[in-house]
DNA sequence: GTGGTCTAGACCACC
DNA sequence: GTGGTCTAGACCACC
C-alpha cells in the first residue's frame, strides 16, 4: 500500500478496511493481520497502526481480543452502511472536482451519462 | 503542493499547470516560475521540473524564450481540449471507484442525479 | 493531581474532567488548559494528554479548535448522564470491596444506613 | 502490588495483610515473608517494609520469633475488628465520593438498595 | 500560540 | 505471540 498526502495515514488505513470489508474480500469473523504484521507490510510505524485499529474498534467495525488479535465485527447492515458512505465521499469529491474544471451539473451529468451509456438503441454520439 | 504515489511527480507538475490554465488562473502570455524557481517551491529535484518543463513545451502548453523565462502558450481552444481530457480522466476514476464499491452503471448515474438535483420538478426551495 | 495504577492515566484524565463537569465547577463553553499546559501541570507526556482529549472528542465532552483551544461541550443533560455513569461505578466497587470483605448484601445496606443516619428520633444506637 | 499515592505505601502494605487476615486467606500461625523476601517481591525499599511489619507487630497482628520468622498472631477476634475498621474506612470513601458527586444521603440509600435487591416483594426472577 | 500526526522505542498484561 | 500504554521528540497546519 501507498499512501498520499491528502489524509492522515491512519485514515488512509481504515479506509483500505472499509473498502475491503465494501467488496466483501473482508467478512465478519475473519482475522485481520496483527498490528505489527500491518505495520511492517505497509512500512508504517506500529502506532499508526494501532490507533487505526483503535478507532476501528470504536466504531464496531472490528473487535480485538487481547492476546489473540483483531477481527472484523461489521456484518452485512454495517457493510451497506459504509458503502454509502464511501459512495458519498467518492461522488462528493467527483462533483467538486467537475466544477473546478468549469462544469456546470447539467453538464456533469450529461457527460457521465454519455460515458456510461456510449450507445443506446437508435443513437448516434460521436459521429462528427 | 503535496505529490502522491499515483503516478510520477513530474505528471503531477503538469496536470497542476493544466488545471490552472483550465481555471483561467494563468493564460496565455503569463510568466511561470522558472525551473529553478519551481524546483525550490515545492521541493523537488531540478530534473523533475526540467522534465515536466519539457513535456510541457512539447505539447504547445507553454513557450520558452531564452533570457526571458517561460511563458503559457495555450489558447482557448487547447484550454478547452484540456478541459475534456482532464474531465475524462477525473470521470474515469470516478467510476472505477463507484465500481469496486459495488454500485452498477444505473446505480451511479441515480445517485449522482440525487446528489446533483436534490428537488424535482414543482419544487420550490429558498425563495424569496 | 496524582495517578494510581488502576487505570491507564488517560482515562483518570477524563474521569478528572467528569467529576469537574458533574460538580459543575466546569461548564459548557468553558475553556480548558491546552494539552500542553495540563500535561506540564500533571507531569505527564503530551501525548497521553492529547489521547484523554481526544476521547473526550469523541464522546462530545468537550469540542476542539484547532489553533483556539479546547472547550467544555457537554451540557446539563450529559452531565446528568455523566454523574449516573460515575456513580455506577463508584457503587459497584463499593459493593465489590465490601463483599471481598466477607459482607453479605443485607449487612452492607445495614452499614450504611447506620453511617448515613446515626439517629432517628427514638433510636438508640452503640449503646451496649 | 502496585501502590497508589493516596496514602503511605507502608500503610498500604499493612491493609493488604489486614485484607488478607479478613478474607482468612492468612490465619493465626501462618508464616509470612522476611522483610527482605517481601521487599524484592514488591520492589519496595526494605526500610519501608521494615516500618510495616514493626507497626503490625506493635498493634498484634504478626508476632515475630528471632531466627524463625514473621508469624500471623491475629485471632479470630483481632479478624473480626479488622474487618470492622476497613469496612469503615471503605463506606466513609464510598460516601464521600457519592456526595462529591451531588447525591444527597437518602438518594446514595435509595441507589445502593436498587442495586443490591433488583427485585422486591412478590417477585420471581430466573426461576426455572 | 493552538491542536494533529507520526516515528522510535520501552514496558506491561494476557495468551 | 497478541494488543495496550506511555514517553520523547519531531514536524505540520491553523491562528
Amino acid at each position: 500500500m501507498d499512501f498520499d498526502n491528502s489524509q492522515p495515514i491512519y485514515m488512509q488505513i481504515i479506509d483500505e478496511y472499509k473498502k475491503n470489508i465494501i467488496r466483501s474480500e473482508l467478512k465478519k469473523g475473519d482475522k485481520i493481520p496483527s498490528q505489527r504484521e500491518y505495520a511492517q507490510i505497509v512500512r508504517v510505524n506500529p502506532n499508526t497502526v494501532q490507533r487505526a485499529y483503535r478507532e476501528m474498534e470504536n466504531m464496531d467495525m472490528v473487535e480485538t481480543l487481547r492476546g489473540q488479535g483483531t477481527f472484523i465485527s461489521a456484518g452485512e447492515q454495517m457493510r451497506e452502511q459504509m458503502a454509502k458512505e464511501m459512495a458519498a465521499k467518492v461522488m462528493q469529491h467527483f462533483i467538486h472536482e467537475m466544477r473546478s474544471l468549469g462544469y456546470e451539473d447539467t453538464m456533469i451529468m450529461a457527460m457521465l451519462k454519455c460515458e456510461l451509456e456510449p450507445m443506446e438503441e437508435g443513437e448516434q454520439v460521436d459521429r462528427i
